[in-house]
DNA sequence: CCAAAAGTGTTCAATCTACACCCATGC
DNA sequence: GCATGGGTGTAGATTGAACACTTTTGG
């Protein structure tokens, strides 16, 4: 986000009750991390917090949602998720009501948009620092969603690239969850889930057999 | 509410971005009914809708849903949560998002507020009038919602009085699913679930063999 | 030839589904 | 004595968990 689009919410605020925030979640070799952005101002100067802002005129929870996560990563169509309205503290200026988001992204397609003061960076999900405006109870929420997502939906999507082999499925699965999972009954239970299909396609690399070639079926969320 | 107090939130309203919305559902001999109200007054005079208002002053989300709630029913200490959150529709003055909520009451203690000019009135979910504020996509919502949770907690517990039998339990399931359930299936999911416990006492109504009567083991949500 | 990752089936336990009859009571 | 609703068990199918070895490739 811009300083003058930044400014131009700060003086909304006073007449808009409700914000956004946004949980981005993606895998690196640490495993499970999230965006957090470097607070230069008050309140909250000097914490770390959760993407976010206000809801621009015109526009919907969802477009506010996908906005913020096209201003700090750069991609859109992506896995993002309407999570649960949390209270604003107490004793904090600003929107009465915080509408959380989660989105799961690739970290391989994400430029972080280091040009604005707010530094974002990734951290582990259970190494982040101390998280302004109560954000830290929104982040386990989004972990304990996400977890209960795997087993039922394509959640995972996003972060994996359009092709991928069942094994990196699996690594991305053992990331979240935090736990290793058997390799045969992994595969089996994705295939009868029915959210990913064969490419035909072999990938050669690497010094191995070569392996067959996945692409989920519908790169959208599935409600069930 | 109050006619003073629907004032006094209507002047709140251009400083106030966000509204709750609850969804209130009860079980009567039609089958599941929810509870709606009528406007007299634009937006969307003569139409019928959600009990809702806008979140006053030091007020929580869940503590504007639950002052609705007790303000139509006269009841408290029932299911409450919070179902999701929705934009406003785009021409329609006021918040801009509505947080919804989803409760459950006992017809059988709900004394409805004829007092104020609303009407308030039960309708059949499936049979209900057109809504203003798009309220019809919020109740969907949480026929959806309560349907699911039927199956692993313990949502019900505000629709039957503290004593109750399995049968009484079972056609409460059943009106809300829409289907007839096999008792004997029933029984022994439901005690696998550990929801409820026999008081050892027994219900002597009725031309028919004493039943065993139960009472839910905790009578707020569990959360899964 | 060796390291690295891919691929593949079976057994056992637990859970879910379908299904029918006898019993205690009030009238 | 009969109508009403209460109470109970089993067999078959499905689902989920545990578990180990062979294959292909690149270096």
């Amino acid at each position: 986000m811009t300083q003058q689009s930044d400014r131009a919410q700060r003086q909304h605020l006073s007449t808009c009750g409700v914000a956004v925030a946004v949980v981005i979640l993606t895998v690196q070799r640490e495993g499970l991390t999230v965006l957090l952005i470097h607070r230069a101002a008050p309140p909250y100067a000097g914490y770390w917090a959760l993407p976010g802002g206000l809801l621009m005129p015109g526009e919907t929870l969802d477009q506010a949602a996908a906005r913020k996560l096209l201003g700090e990563t750069g991609v859109a169509d992506v896995y993002l998720e309407q999570l649960y309205t949390f209270d604003a503290q107490p004793d904090d200026p600003g929107p009465r009501a915080i509408v959380a988001y989660f989105a799961l992204v690739d970290a391989g397609r994400v430029v972080l948009a280091q040009r604005s003061s707010w530094q974002p960076a990734w951290f582990p999900v259970d190494r982040a620092p101390e998280l302004a405006f109560g954000n830290a109870r929104i982040v386990a929420y989004a972990l304990k969603r996400l977890r209960a997502k795997l087993g039922y939906s394509n959640v995972v999507y996003s972060l994996l690239p359009e092709h991928f082999t069942l094994t990196q499925l699996q690594r991305v699965y053992e990331a979240i969850l935090g736990r290793p999972l058997d390799k045969r009954n992994f595969r089996k239970r994705i295939l009868s889930l029915g959210i990913i299909e064969p490419t035909g396609h072999l990938e050669r690399t690497g010094a191995h057999r070569p392996a067959r070639l996945y692409r989920f079926s519908r790169r959208e969320p599935i409600t069930f």
